[in-house]
DNA sequence: AGCACGCCGACT
DNA sequence: GTCGGCGTGCTC
């Protein structure tokens, strides 16, 4: 049904402001709106944009009503997208406003369509006196297209003046530029996809899903079992359908390799959107998904909320990682959202892993989501071989961490010209540096954590708030001199050590603050497939997407790191990450290896991981959440309370303890330390509702929270399915 | 989220 | 005496 208000009427319109609802506003006569419409509105002195909504709700006094002010020029927001901002703020217990703010953040790009021009030579010219950089700006622009005045200047090497002097002289004239440069139209056919029979048969599966409506697929397959080709062929029949493609990807992932990939596949590279972008690149990025022209679009979560008239696919890559969760603002899960826009929208989405989430897993059994299985390595290639080490009867020599066993390891696959990857996920010099005189530890000065020395750059850092400071001398606690010891491993320390190990071997370490940036990341990976590397150490940074033919051995220097603490997905997501980091051994001819080094090699995530036997370990950590009935056999739900006054968040706290909802099926949990009890100065507090399966959350924490006056400076975040805890 | 209004310290 | 600090409260 076509929702139009022709004024003069009444509209509520949705502004991207934490505001508890929608606003009426009065629609002026000859203005003729429909729900999803960018509107300009006023509130209280000032002027924002916002979205038509629905018909007006009078629950405001009508005198109080002000008009719109103007429609925008915009491609309305799509229904689907309006309706899926409303699930997702009911179900987070969001402001509509808020979740709305996630899909307008682009405001430059509300700014009507400026007109773009370009310059043209003239076909009367006047008669003046050229220069030199006259000549070449009129010899660029025989050469090729209209230009705009920048690009102009730029490719004849002359500055701007240049280029206005000639418009001025009547030399060349202004024309506009019909359309904004289309996006390259990515094209299905361009090149004929290689795929082995189960690859051709899931992708005939999924070709079918794309000519039908809502369906969750789970593409399954272990690393370099060729999901990605897979899932192109689904791309491919959207675009043969003239629909969008969208394709989520955790950030990391997003590579220029990837990026390859595509284009080898389509002939151009999609539409990117991502954290990065500059606010030019969103905004043309933006209107080309709007205006239906970004066929094809890649980007991290926040992706899920742009707004495609025409969206005929989701693809979610690397469903399991953790970092679709977002954790600050509005707290979502972008894979469980996308499932949520997918259905609102009416088309398939693809969840592709080699490890998947429990929750899918689960949800496989249950038969509510499709599973199409990719058994072996395209290629051929043999899975590589995982083996434990054990620390116990294997232990390094003290204040070393590489064991003996992996020692030789290294040396042979070095010896015999082959690569080595050595993973462990800490950053820096090593997690904790304490005095050895008076027992001080570096602490951050705003959060529960240590801070990490960073050895290379001189500094030690807190990697949850960004303090930053040089590394000190002297204990600042006691003053003595020298007396700072290191404590564990990071990356630099196990690079220090190889280096003292295997002076010979040209090494290098890959970790989110050694690279530079994408560039940087990029010349990184070149010179590890050039083989100008014989060794990589890094954290999580290269747990994904590169293939190195030549790197057969993966060590793993602490294969237990993670395991404790007692985090719900604790032993999943060390799965999850060991068993991708594993993947990047031997993928071509060559063989791989893997070793871990683990202090208790009994650990079912250690025997599931040495074993290959997936499945199982799956159905055990299944059957243990179901027995405690943890999610996804039970609802969780986390309040965290914050504020700079610990006592005010303290008192906060302990009113929402008493005030906890109970009955059946229902328990609350604390109030306790959030797991970082003190971040960026806030003071935290955690409760954990634990409620049944067939137990509406969201009513009980509105009514909780109802009952909960909030003093000033005291914060309450709702995380609706929290990833992890304490 | 802005942007006001509002009531207490150092300046022309 | 004002200028301005940012606490709190509203915006259809």
């Amino acid at each position: 049904m076509d929702e139009r208000y022709e004024g003069p009427c009444e509209v509520q319109v949705l502004l991207p402001l934490p505001l508890a609802s929608a606003y009426d506003y009065l629609v002026p006569a000859g203005l003729d709106l429909a729900k999803g419409d960018f509107v300009v509105v006023p509130l209280g002195r000032r002027e924002v944009v916002g979205i038509v909504w629905g018909r007006g709700s009078f629950s405001v006094a009508a005198d109080r009503l002000k008009p719109i002010a103007a429609r925008l020029d915009v491609p309305p927001l799509p229904l689907p997208l309006c309706r899926t901002i409303e699930w997702v703020a009911a179900y987070t217990l969001n402001p509509p406003g808020a979740v709305l703010r996630m899909a307008m953040s682009m405001s430059a790009a509300l700014n009507s369509p400026k007109p773009t021009f370009a310059y043209r030579l003239r076909e009367a010219r006047a008669e003046i006196r050229l220069t030199e950089a006259r000549r070449r700006v009129i010899a660029v622009l025989d050469s090729g297209p209209p230009r705009a005045a920048r690009e102009l200047a730029l490719e004849a090497g002359v500055s701007a003046s240049v280029v206005h002097g000639l418009a001025e002289a009547g030399i060349i004239e202004q024309v506009a530029l019909a359309a904004r440069p289309a996006f390259a139209r990515p094209d299905p056919d361009f090149s004929a996809p290689d795929l082995s029979a189960y690859q051709e048969e899931a992708a005939a599966r999924l070709r079918r899903a794309v000519h039908e409506n809502f369906s969750v697929t789970l593409l399954d397959g272990v690393t370099g079992s060729g999901k990605t080709e897979v899932y192109f062929e689904a791309i491919a029949e959207t675009l043969r359908r003239g629909r969008q493609a969208l394709v989520l990807l955790p950030e990391i992932a997003l590579t220029a390799q990837w990026l390859g990939r595509f284009e080898t596949r389509f002939g151009v590279r999609p539409a990117e959107w991502h954290s990065d972008l500059t606010a030019t690149e969103r905004r043309i990025a933006w209107r080309a998904v709007a205006e239906g022209r970004a066929q094809a679009v890649v980007g991290a979560r926040s992706a899920l909320f742009l707004p495609f008239p025409a969206l005929g696919l989701i693809v979610v890559d690397e469903e399991h990682d953790p970092s679709y969760k977002q954790e600050d603002g509005v707290i979502y899960h972008a894979r469980d959202m996308a499932v949520v826009r997918a259905r609102l929208s009416a088309i398939p989405v693809v969840l592709a892993s080699a490890t998947p989430s429990l929750e899918t897993a689960v949800n496989v059994s249950a038969k509510r989501y499709q599973r199409l299985h990719l058994p072996e390595r395209h290629g051929g290639a043999a899975l590589p071989r995982i083996e434990a080490i054990d620390m116990r009867s294997d232990p390094p020599p003290r204040q070393c961490w590489l064991s003996p066993k992996l020692r030789t390891a290294i040396a042979e696959t070095i010896g015999s010209g082959e690569q080595v990857m050595l993973f462990l996920n800490r950053r820096g010099y090593a997690p904790l540096t304490l005095c050895r005189g008076c027992g001080h530890r570096l602490q951050c000065p705003h959060c529960t954590a240590w801070l990490v020395e960073h050895r290379l750059a001189g500094r030690i850092l807190c990697h949850h708030c960004g303090y930053n400071a040089a590394a000190p001398r002297n204990c600042p606690r006691c003053s003595a001199e020298n007396s700072l010891a290191a404590c564990g491993p990071g990356v630099e320390r196990v690079a220090e050590e190889v280096a003292a190990l295997f002076p010979e071997a040209r090494s290098a370490i890959m970790a989110s603050d050694t690279i530079g940036g994408p560039l940087a990341a990029e010349d990184l990976v070149r010179q590890v497939r050039d083989h100008e590397l014989d060794l990589l150490i890094g954290t999580q940074i290269m747990a994904k997407g590169h293939h190195f033919p030549l790197l057969t051995l993966v060590g793993v220097i602490d294969a237990d790191l993670g395991l404790g603490g007692g985090d719900l997905r604790a032993a999943e997501r060390t799965y999850q990450l060991l068993h991708q980091v594993s993947g990047r051994a031997g993928r071509a001819e060559r063989a791989g290896r893997v070793l871990l080094q683990t202090y208790v090699p009994d650990h079912p995530v250690i025997a599931a991981l040495l074993s290959g036997d997936r499945d199982q370990f799956l159905a055990v950590e299944s059957q243990t959440r179901r027995d405690y009935g943890m999610p996804p056999f039970g609802r969780l739900a986390a309040l965290i309370v914050s504020g700079f006054d610990s006592a005010a968040v303290e008192r906060v706290a302990a009113a929402l303890g008493r005030a906890a909802p109970s009955g059946e099926g229902v328990e609350v949990f604390g109030p306790a330390p959030a797991p970082f009890a003190l971040l960026r100065g806030r003071h935290r507090r955690r409760l954990l509702l634990k409620a049944r399966k067939d137990v509406a959350v969201q009513p009980r924490l509105h009514e909780w929270l109802g009952r909960i006056k909030l003093p000033h400076g005291v914060r309450v975040q709702i995380d609706v399915d929290p990833y992890s805890f304490l």
